[in-house]
Formats: structure tokens, C-alpha cells, sequence
DNA sequence: TTGAAAGCGCTAACAG
DNA sequence: CTGTTAGCGCTTTCAA
């Protein structure tokens, strides 16, 4: 029934460590011998067995992988980023979702530990910073993505979200707009720190004060965004232009901008974050800032496969760039 | 560094095969000893490895999950079910794409074979016969998703695609539809050509010949699904309603038929199938028929660990029910 | 170039 | 209730 080395070892009378060199395609064995054993595998529909050989090489050729929700419409593309590459390579991916929950992260960190993956890829959650350490104390190679740690000595990959926020406004702003409301991601979540950094810099650079009424902060879900600007539509607040930290919140902007039949872009122009495939086919198709998640997920990748046969190197930070891509949302620059 | 079980029994002063017992949580240990081990445990920092307790209990906790694309939109939600359901019996799962391609799903099949995986959850490509004799030669349990293959033993979970092709063409009818072209999925694929099925058997029961022109074959993808109709039109063919077999072509047939200024649903009603999460974005929102994915997933990794725990039961097959959604591309039943 | 043997870390008889 | 020990299937010195 399960046939191991031993037998092929006996069927083609040789020891098994010829056997082991043969199946792993290794210098020093005669044509002759390593003919007899290839027959001898094939015959009796040998497979080498990973696990017995992972315990013995301590390398599992497995990578994990822990995002916060596969659901989210900007992680397959990223996914897809990681599993393609880490295919490339001769690895598996085990894949997690934690909600972005501190204890699940913390419990696949672990599980992926005690699987002897020879990887981690992250993405961090809000309170990240509990789980810091455990990153640190994990003896795995790792690669966080969407947020900077190199002083924590963790390699990093991450699209530049200051520069991303940065161009957002300038579009809106160069598309006429003038008070600008930014619905921002949870506060204390580095990336959508970042863009808003990214959102108060185009501002200063066009003279504009930053008015802190039109700073809003939302959830990241479609119905956190439409929550959000119609709480600032009752307010009575006036904006002429909306820039949300993702596209499922500036779907919901434009979800209850319809719905009180304000016109976009005409009265208010709208921006999102990620260019998530939805966003291209809503009405109006949606300007937003394109990440480059599939990039992301390979990039993640490789560093961490470098990082696996490097362990001494320093930790680099690749930072992608983000790209604006100008739909009906916004109008044409003046 | 590496702390083993050796270690913690010389710590605690006792045989390894107690802290085996102990760290696995099982009878016939004395309280007394049990917290000596335990804080040996914890003093050492002790971590089980579970590589090593595969290749002694022949269980990895693994499980394979083949899909053919995890960007299709379809994948999330399914993959979210798996995952979960999984993580809850202390799973975790191997995540690979195939694109549909027969050579990949032989791959994946036999790395996650080698691997020792203990399940595998197959997604079926077209050609899936090539690798049907694969798939019944891998001694590891494994359950099909979205094909009925009882006849050849295998376990499957599926949603039972002709009542959806069924309940989508009689609603078209309900609602006023006459001459309704059906846009299958490519032909060969068991789902797709269920779903034509139940466009047929509506028709039939309301006394409607099937019009051969009226049946077209897309690829499952947006731009198919917009070509395809495309197609129709320029050859000048009358139609007032559109069973498209997934909501990729479905949301393709809206963007073309907007393109055109053919309006929808007042002159064309359109149906699609699957309920992703743009069905509902779209302008107008997409009738459609929603496919249960999370519980689809949820119940491949149940009748999987079923199975995985008596290997000598009757494959199951277990059928899920769709269910109409009906939005604003379709006008409401007479 | 080939073979014998040790051992990766764990579990599970088995004996005491 | 506790301890000794033989492997799981493989890789890898080390000797021949």
C-alpha cells in the first residue's frame, strides 16, 4: 500500500541513500545505478513523503500566509500575487484570515510556527503593536506587509500611502475642488495614517488649512463609508470634494451621494484607495489610487524567500508606488 | 534554541512519554506530575512540533484547497467558509489556483498528496476527466465542489445549479419575458450545462419553444460576457430577456447594453447567477441567483473531516439550495 | 561510487 | 501511574 524508500531501495537492490540521492536529483551515482532505481520508482509508484523529509531538513517549503479577510475585495489580488510566486518557487501557501482580531492573529502566528512553515507573510492589524513581539520572537523569517518596521529589524513591503493620499488631493484639488473631506481609515492604523499625512501635505502645498471638522474617520466597509458622510451631511457641513481611504467606503459615499441625488462629480468629486475591481463598474466608475496588490503579494515573496537563505541580511523594505487612475468621479483637471 | 520534548521531560525529571501525555492533554498522569511538566513547559518555552507528530500519527491537520481562481469573485466567500470552518475543527488549509488548467490541478493534487495533507477540497476545471483517474487513485479523502460525482465515489458539495437556471428563466417569465437568450457557460462544463438545463425545463413548463439562436456560450468572465452579447445584437437578433450563466457576463451584458442605450429592465431584463458582491453595486442592481459560497465551503470541510474520520462511509452528496435575488434588472412580476 | 547507521521530534506499545 | 524503547520515512555523515 505506502510504499517508502526502504522499497525501492530492496526492488532495485541498492541502499537507501542511493535512493535518496537519486529522488533528489543528486551528483554521485552511476547512469547505471540511477537508472535501476528511477525503474524501480516508477515501478512500484514511489513518492517521496515531504513531511519525513521536512523533520529531517527542518524546511517545509511552505509559506504562511495571514490577512485580514479574503473577503475584503482588495486581498485576492494580492493573494493571488503570493500564491503564483511562491509557486514559482516550490512553495505552498497556508492561508489564514484574522479578522484583523489581535488573539487570531496571535493563534495562527503560532499554529504556523508549530508547522515548521519556513515563512510568514503578515498584514497587521490595528493593535498590532501587542503582537509585536511575538513577530519578533518567532525564530521564522517573516514579511509584514502595508506598514514600516524596519526598526524593528522586520523586512517589510508596503505601497508608499503618503505619496498615495498625496496624489489623491492634488487630483481634487486640480479638478477645482476646495474643501475637501477625507474619510479616513481607524485612527491609529498606520496606512490610513499615511494617506491622511498624504491628504494634509497636498493641501499645505496648495495654501489650503486643514480643516479638522473634515476629517472623518470610518471602518474601511462599504457601509462604515455611507455611515460616514451621511453623518456629515446632516451635520450641514459643506465639502466639494471626498477622499476616502478605500474603495468600499468611497463606494458608500457614492452609494448615499445618489441616493440624496447630489451629483458626482458635478457638486462633489470622489477619490477612493485600492482599485478594487468594483470600483471601475459603478456609476459614475470611481477615480481612485490604484496599489499594486498583486505586485505586493509577489514582491512579499521574494523577500521572504531571500530572507529563508539569507537569514543574516538586513531586513530591506521594498516600497511600491501607487498610481492615480482618473474615472467619472472626478472631472478633468482645469 | 530549539526546545524538545527531551528537554522538557529532563527539566521536569520525567519520561518523555509523560510530557507526551501531558502536552497532548490526555488521561493517566498524576496532578502532581502533569504541573511539574507544565511548568517545565512553560519555563522552557516549549513548542510541540507538529511535523514531527505527523510523520508518527500520519496527520497533518492540513487540508488541501484546490479553486481555479481566487480573484473571481465567486472564490472569496467559499474560501471564507472553508477557512473558517476549518480554523474551528483545527484545520489549516493549503490554499492553491489552478486557472482551470488541467496540468496545475495535477500538480496540486499531487504536492498536497506528498505533502500529506489530510483532505483535499477540489474546484473542477472543463476537461476534468483527465484528471478524474487521479483524483480516485489518491488515497486521501477529498470532496468535489460544485459537480456531482457520486457514480464514482467521491464525496460532493454542490448547490443544485438546474432549479437556479430554473428559478432565474421563470422569473424572466414572470415578469413579462418572452424570448429570453440564455448566455451558458463554455459547453462541457457540468454547471453551466445544468443551468441550461433549468432554462429549458422553464421554458417547457410555460410553453415556450427552445429557439436555438437564443442559446450563446461565454467564458464566465465580464469582457465574455460583453462580447457575447455584443455578438447577438450586431446579428440583429430580437430579445427581451438574459439568463446569463454567471454575474461576470451578466454585469458584461448591463455595461453593453448601457453602452447601447438599451434600457434595463425596461426593455431587456437581465438575470444573473452567483450573487457576488458587485451584483449588488451595479447600476441597476443585478437580479441574480445567489449561490450559498460560504456555505458551500462550510459544508466541503464537514463532510471532509466526516469522511477523514470514517474512511469507509458512502460518499455523500450534499446539494444546496440557490435562491433568487431580485433587484432592479428585472421589473417587478406581473 | 556505494552502503550502514544515526537520528530529526514525536507517539504508542509495553513493561514495570 | 510512569518509564523504556522502537520506530514514522527520510537525509546525511562516515567508512568501505
Amino acid at each position: 500500500m505506502k510504499v517508502t524508500m526502504r522499497d525501492v531501495a530492496r526492488e532495485a537492490g541498492v541502499a537507501v541513500s542511493t535512493v535518496s540521492l537519486v529522488v533528489n536529483n543528486r551528483e554521485g551515482v552511476s547512469d547505471e545505478l540511477r537508472a535501476k532505481v528511477l525503474k524501480a520508482v516508477e515501478k512500484l509508484g514511489y513518492r517521496p513523503n515531504r513531511i519525513a523529509r521536512s523533520l529531517k531538513t527542518d524546511r517545509s517549503h511552505v509559506l504562511g500566509l495571514i490577512i485580514p479577510d479574503i473577503t475584503n475585495p482588495f486581498f485576492p489580488l494580492l493573494v493571488r500575487g503570493v500564491t503564483d510566486t511562491a509557486s514559482t518557487y516550490g512553495y505552498s501557501i497556508l492561508l489564514a484570515n484574522s479578522d484583523g482580531k489581535v488573539e487570531e492573529e496571535r493563534k495562527y502566528l503560532n499554529v504556523f510556527a508549530d508547522t515548521k512553515v519556513d515563512g510568514i507573510i503578515f498584514t497587521t492589524s490595528v493593535k498590532f503593536k501587542d503582537n509585536l513581539q511575538l513577530l519578533q520572537e518567532l525564530p521564522i523569517p517573516k514579511v509584514v506587509l502595508d506598514r514600516y518596521l524596519g526598526p524593528f529589524n522586520i523586512p517589510t513591503v508596503t505601497a508608499d500611502n503618503i505619496t498615495g493620499g498625496y496624489l489623491a488631493v492634488k487630483h481634487l484639488l486640480e479638478c477645482g475642488s476646495r474643501r475637501i473631506l477625507i474619510i479616513s481609515g481607524p485612527q491609529g492604523y498606520p496606512s490610513s495614517m499615511d494617506r491622511l499625512t498624504g491628504y494634509k501635505r497636498a493641501l499645505d502645498e496648495h495654501g489650503i488649512a486643514v480643516d479638522p471638522d473634515l476629517i472623518e474617520y470610518g471602518d474601511f466597509t462599504l457601509a462604515g463609508g455611507q455611515k460616514a458622510i451621511s453623518a456629515v451631511l446632516d451635520r450641514g457641513l459643506d465639502f466639494d470634494g471626498v477622499f476616502a481611504a478605500n474603495d468600499l467606503m468611497a463606494l458608500g459615499v457614492l452609494v448615499e451621494l445618489a441616493a440624496r441625488e447630489i451629483p458626482v462629480p458635478e457638486k462633489v468629486q470622489v477619490v477612493g484607495y485600492d482599485d478594487i475591481p468594483s470600483a471601475n463598474l459603478f456609476q459614475p466608475a470611481l477615480t481612485t489610487i490604484r496599489q499594486p496588490a498583486y505586485e505586493i503579494g509577489h514582491e512579499a515573496v521574494r523577500t521572504l524567500i531571500r530572507a529563508i537563505h539569507h537569514r543574516d541580511r538586513t531586513p530591506p523594505a521594498k516600497i511600491l508606488v501607487p498610481e492615480l487612475i482618473v474615472r467619472k468621479s472626478t472631472r478633468a483637471a482645469e
